[in-house]
DNA sequence: CATGGGATTGACT
DNA sequence: GTCAATCCCATGC
């Protein structure tokens, strides 16, 4: 890779707020192909999943409890918050001040820093570092002192597509994972992609 | 204050 | 296919 200490990203600018201040699911369809940076390491976007406070798997649902006031904060600030007491799981916050919406980042493919994920995950196939919401936070390093930190500011950001790559193919299926309010179709993958956590 | 469950993963049968 | 790990948070007494 390139990357001199102070040169810019390879990559497109990074996302205004405003990207993230429309309808949640409107902004999981467009951040695929839209690439998730930290430090070193950075990863292509080929899986999210939108929530929302007006349907009960959010965890915005309740209100704005300790834990959810972060997805009430405005757009384009990270939600970041642990899982199963093993996992830290990515979101971006969406839609206006006051509403509760983010979009999950369920899936990478590698960019830059593979051999750095491949130390922090222990693992070696490519494909094994980032297919997943636990994995991805994992090889990127992205932990809970990350919550509610700007994501055009960082220290994690998202950039827009990689200049020359065409739009993705994108395919819509329901949300993994979840109890509750299984059949909206507010997960998006790209079509034939390797790296989505599940086919 | 005690308890139960979860937007997952990795190891194992 | 099954199942444990492990801890924050929401809920209820």
């Amino acid at each position: 890779m390139t990357a001199a200490a102070g040169a810019s990203h390879p990559y497109g600018p990074a996302l205004a707020p405003s990207f993230y201040d429309r309808d949640v699911v409107t902004v999981a369809r467009h951040l695929i192909g839209c690439v998730l940076v930290h430090g070193e390491t950075a990863g292509r976007i080929v899986e999210t999943e939108a929530y929302h406070q007006d349907e009960p798997a959010c965890h915005a649902y309740v209100g704005p409890t300790p834990r959810a006031a972060t997805l009430f904060k405005g757009p384009g600030i990270a939600y970041v918050y642990f899982s199963y007491g093993i996992h830290t799981l990515f979101n971006a916050v969406c839609e206006s001040t006051g509403v509760g919406a983010a979009v999950l980042v369920r899936a990478l493919e590698p960019l830059c820093g593979e051999e750095l994920m491949r130390a922090r995950r222990g693992r070696d196939p490519l494909t094994d570092l980032c297919s997943g919401p636990g994995k991805l936070t994992q090889a990127l390093a992205i932990e809970l002192s990350h919550n509610e930190r700007p994501l055009d500011r960082g220290p994690v950001t998202i950039h827009a597509r990689m200049p020359l790559e065409h739009a993705p193919a994108i395919a819509e299926r329901t949300r993994i994972g979840i109890t509750k309010a299984t059949e909206l179709p507010w997960r998006f993958v790209e079509v034939g992609n390797a790296h989505v956590s599940r086919p």
